[in-house]
DNA sequence: GACCTGCTGCGGTCTG
């Protein structure tokens, strides 16, 4: 094996002869370079590349061969991962090779059995294959045992890192690290496997708090084949234009069958992935593609793929885009954009906007993984044809610059940076209700100790905290024994002793729908269907027949025709570079490269909108009666605007890059001179720029919060006050 | 007009 390297040889000879039995005839740069890093597991590692392609094997080769030099059979390594589906499959994978080693593999969630975890946890040693909600519930329900289990703990691998930053569950595993190494007694390397970010260093960051100079970041340099790229542009009509004279056709329905008609003659015979936003456009698209095969005479090749679909259909999807007899094309939802395994893919098609320069990242590496073969991505821009109606999102052709924008923006490189700050409130409940049930009880001080000074919670301050325990004091969440020992309070235990306590996210609840004796999946409660309503689900039309609200189910038959059900959700915001850019492509004069001749009929048509109404001079400006402003940046900022703007006494509506004044007739003077008010004045306190804000509690424990602290938590991760501030003051300040 | 993810322990009964 000339080939293979001096990292090669750092293996343990087991694990060499299983790679060369493989018939592998080198190993990758990523694996090349992570080995020496991990093996010797005295510091934290990041390994981040595009593409899912050998990053488990650049972690685990080493980290196995460092457990294979324990003598008592003893060692331990934590593999945390953000799906049960991606648990399945890793303990696929490693299982051969581990069984050659002798080494055990646990796979612990829940569909596991309770059998396999006891088994586990009368010898805790190999690798255990875990979710951050099971982790939770060892720590919880198992605290006492925790040193001993953990004991022999050498690594925490996390697996697509990238995943957790910024969010509820992100803070909750970087807690549950913190907790796993005290419980161990000893600082343990941790392993992170992402794709690659802008900012490595953000990432260093989110795996280390306060020690990001000590992770070593090995980001792969090869990056494989090259990118085609085409963005189509659609003109249809708008929805009030058609003849209402169907009621059970969706709105939008004539523009989804001429897009599906398009995507059927280039997708078919071929395998892809189509990502139109949402579950509804999901039903849709699946819906009207199958017919066409249908009309066709020829064996279905669409399939849907959403989070509201049964775990059983979607595995029938994932079957067919795996099957190497047919042909399969999934419509989906960022439900197939993490790294579970589904084979090689022709090409991804982007049907609108993306939520994220990030995420059509992650999409994108989903196509063109065999060497040799490019990356493909069609897009569909859509937008409405123009009548006397048409608002200036319209005319600007706004969906069209956001999607060229993020394109542009993809092409150079650049990705959103996570969001890292954040009080994270929510999950600080959780928490600290989770260590003193692990701990059986905790000081306060040592509390703070663990959770924000040494731990993850590090924007959270003394007082800050001291005021948290008071108020869930007195809402009867923790109490405080006599020698001050904090304990679960009279509503906390119950709390902290139910199944739904480990998850950091909250999820609505739901209804399951049934045909016959089978569950297609779920609707959330707040979705309100009725006896006798139409609906298009699973790519199929259904009556419902009964709402049995006791085992919260709903009873469908076929029908004839159907639209599908509301699934509300918040999608993510849109970053202050991507509207910058937008602003750029206006002022620009280039057709950017990848846009069909449609497109550049649309490109054309916004650009003349902002110069006919003066936009790159005017950010305030009186369209139909109403002022609205386009700031050009980001949702986090404009949010912040609007709420600037309401202290003043307007009502402000936000849509994607436009800010309407809802105020009829509101002169733009008024306007102006409120801004100038803002420019002129320092920031306003957060209690006062949220006195009137509704909806505020959005997490799952936002309802043990103190309002102030509420309110806080709210704007450190969903507002952008020195950024509003910055932009008015750059406009306004005389 | 709008994504996704996850979940214990215990006591009961039945089967090999």
């Amino acid at each position: 094996m000339a080939t293979l390297s001096s990292s090669f040889d750092l293996l343990d000879e087991r694990i060499r002869r299983w790679i060369w039995s493989a018939g592998w005839s080198e190993l990758r740069e990523a694996q090349e370079r992570a080995i020496p890093a991990i093996l010797t597991a005295d510091h934290d590692v990041i390994v981040a590349a595009a593409t899912a392609a050998g990053k488990t094997e650049a972690a685990m080769l080493p980290v196995l061969t460092n457990l294979l030099k324990d003598d008592d059979g003893l060692a331990l390594t934590l593999y945390i991962s953000p799906l049960k589906a991606l648990i399945n499959d890793q303990f696929g994978r490693l299982l051969p090779l581990c069984e050659t080693l002798d080494i055990p593999v646990w796979p612990w969630h829940g569909d596991i059995s309770s059998s396999s975890k006891s088994r586990f946890l009368k010898r805790p040693s190999g690798v255990l294959l875990i979710t951050p909600e099971s982790l939770e519930a060892i720590l919880c329900n198992r605290g006492f045992s925790a040193p001993t289990l953990f004991a022999g703990l050498r690594y925490i691998v996390v697996d697509e890192l990238h995943a957790f930053i910024g969010s509820e569950r992100g803070k909750q595993l970087q807690s549950l690290m913190q907790r796993v190494e005290l419980a161990a007694g000893a600082r343990v390397a941790r392993i992170g496997l992402s794709a690659t970010l802008g900012d490595m260093r953000l990432a260093a960051d989110f795996l280390r708090p306060r020690a990001a100079d000590g992770v070593e970041t090995i980001v792969s340099t090869s990056e494989g084949g090259d990118l085609k790229l085409l963005i189509k542009g659609y003109v249809v009509l708008a929805p009030k234009d058609r003849e209402a004279d169907d009621a059970d056709e969706h709105p939008e329905a004539e523009a989804v069958r001429s897009i599906a008609g398009h995507m059927f003659k280039t997708l078919k015979g071929s395998n892809n992935l189509v990502f139109p936003n949402s579950r509804g456009k999901v039903e849709q698209y699946t819906y009207e593609l199958q017919k066409l095969c249908a009309a066709e005479g020829m064996p279905n090749e669409f399939w849907p793929h959403h989070g509201s679909l049964s775990r059983e259909l979607r595995e029938e999807t994932e079957a067919a885009l795996k099957s190497k007899d047919r042909h399969a094309t999934a419509v989906c939802t960022n439900t197939l954009e993490l790294g579970i395994d589904i084979g090689a893919v022709k090409c991804v098609v982007q049907v609108g906007p993306p939520p994220s320069v990030a995420s059509l990242r992650q999409r994108l590496g989903r196509s063109g993984r065999r060497p040799g073969e490019s990356s493909i991505l069609r897009g569909y821009a859509i937008e409405q044809e123009i009548h006397s109606e048409s608002d200036l999102s319209s005319l600007l052709r706004e969906d069209l610059f956001e999607f060229a924008a993020m394109t542009s923006l993809l092409l150079e490189g650049w990705v959103e940076p996570p969001r890292p700050r954040g009080m994270h409130l929510s999950t600080l409940v959780q928490q600290l209700l989770s260590l003193i049930a692990q701990r059986g009880g905790m000081m306060a001080p040592e509390a703070y100790r663990i959770l924000c000074e040494a731990g993850p919670f590090d924007a959270v301050g003394k007082a800050d905290f001291v005021s948290l325990l008071s108020h869930l004091g007195a809402k009867d969440i923790l109490m405080q024994d006599a020698s001050g020992v904090l304990l679960h309070g009279a509503k906390g235990a119950p709390l902290v002793n139910h199944y739904t306590f480990y998850a950091a996210f909250s999820a609505e609840e739901e209804f399951r729908i049934i045909s016959g004796t089978r569950t297609l999946g779920s609707v959330p409660v707040s979705s309100a269907l009725s006896v006798g309503d139409f609906i298009l689900f699973a790519a199929r039309t259904w009556r419902v027949d009964e709402v049995d609200e006791a085992s919260k189910s709903i009873y469908v038959t076929q029908h004839q025709a159907g639209r599908p059900p509301r699934f509300s959700n918040g999608a993510g915001m849109v970053h202050d570079k991507v509207r910058e850019r937008m602003k750029k492509l206006y002022e620009g004069t280039d057709d950017t490269g990848f846009l069909d001749p449609a497109a550049v009929r649309l490109l054309a048509e916004g650009r003349d909108t902002y110069r006919r109404y003066d936009i790159g001079r005017r950010p305030l400006l009186h369209v139909d009666g109403r002022a609205l402003i386009l700031s050009w940046q980001g949702d986090a900022r404009n949010a912040t605007i609007a709420m600037l703007l309401r202290m003043k006494g307007f009502s402000v509506g936000c849509y994607g890059a436009i800010l309407t004044i809802e105020q009829a007739g509101a002169e733009l003077a008024e306007v102006s001179k409120a801004l100038q008010a803002i420019a002129s004045m320092p920031l306003p306190p957060i209690e006062d720029l949220l006195a009137n804000a509704l909806n505020l509690r959005q997490e799952k424990w936002d309802s043990a919060l103190p309002e102030n602290l509420l309110q806080r938590s709210f704007a450190s991760q969903k507002l952008d006050l020195a950024g509003a501030h910055e932009w008015i003051k750059s406009q306004w300040y005389t």
